[in-house]
DNA sequence: AGTACTATTGTTATTTTTCACAATAAGGAC
DNA sequence: GTCCTTATTGTGAAAAATAACAATAGTACT
């Protein structure tokens, strides 16, 4: 079995004159391992189980690379903190913003949204994250409820 | 004149229980004065200056529970910090990764996904905002040459 | 293999953001 | 106005995130 396509994909960077140091790759690999959102410190940590004295800046420093670079998405959950996953998962989400119950959405729903976008701007957009923020149908419920 | 929507809003909020300390009221003047993307620490120099011992806690604290009671929107600025600004604007951003010039998105473009959205999952949307990725036309171009 | 170049790392210090808890003050009832 | 309840504040301390800079180590070249 060969390397996974993200490794590949950071392997084409260095044409561009970026380096493939063994921080960057067990960063990679950990989200690309885990398939789900991780937190900066928690992505430190595991990935600290490769690279021994693996520094939190660097771990910042290379998800703001991975990022850039579209290896991999930022997920803003919530109100709060942000974490990353692997752009390998193409799709966005939506939450509630009373009780924080989440649906996943699929990239194709926004697709003719995204085709409007770089048509009327001129803008290549990212297929990466998206969050979009509501009140689930329990929550609704029940703050109707409240004003009757 | 009365008291700007915003404030409004706010004294409605009693009704369910919550305050409309002085604090609160600074925070939220400060951002529909404002009219623009204001972060935390920029709001708490601003509204300092009505309240003179103000915390940046309190700051925190009040974007935070104005943002849920959606009298404020949270907007993800480039890869970093979040900022805030007053909910009486309903516009969205399209920002570019590489050299983060950013096109405002109204929110009409997006009212058919909304719409898509609401109906599929049952959740009631925000308005508020959205903020996408991608890659200016110039940005765009150079990779383009630099590529071939 | 050895060298040179420079992207990337670790270090240290600083800033930003969150947390827990006691003190305060907003709003309702009298 | 006074009292009561409790949402909200400030305080002090911790955790998370960023910045500057010298040291390190990928990468291309020979």
């Amino acid at each position: 079995m060969s390397e996974p396509a993200s490794i590949q994909h950071l392997l084409a960077l260095r044409a561009q004159g970026f380096r493939m140091t063994p921080q960057r790759v067990a960063i990679l690999r950990v989200l690309d391992e885990c398939g789900c959102h991780l937190s900066p410190s928690e992505i430190h940590q595991r990935a600290g189980e490769m690279i021994p004295n693996l520094t939190e800046t660097t771990v910042y420093r290379n998800l703001d690379f991975l990022a850039q670079q579209g290896l991999v998405l930022i997920a803003h959950v919530g109100s709060g903190r942000i974490v990353y996953e692997s752009a390998a998962h193409h799709h966005h989400h939506l939450y509630c913003r009373h009780c924080g119950f989440s649906v996943d959405i699929n990239h194709e729903e926004l697709a003719p949204l995204y085709k409007h976008i770089q048509d009327k701007t001129g803008f290549i957009l990212d297929t990466s994250h998206v969050t979009f923020f509501g009140v689930c149908p329990q929550c609704a419920n029940k703050e109707n409820t409240k004003e009757n």
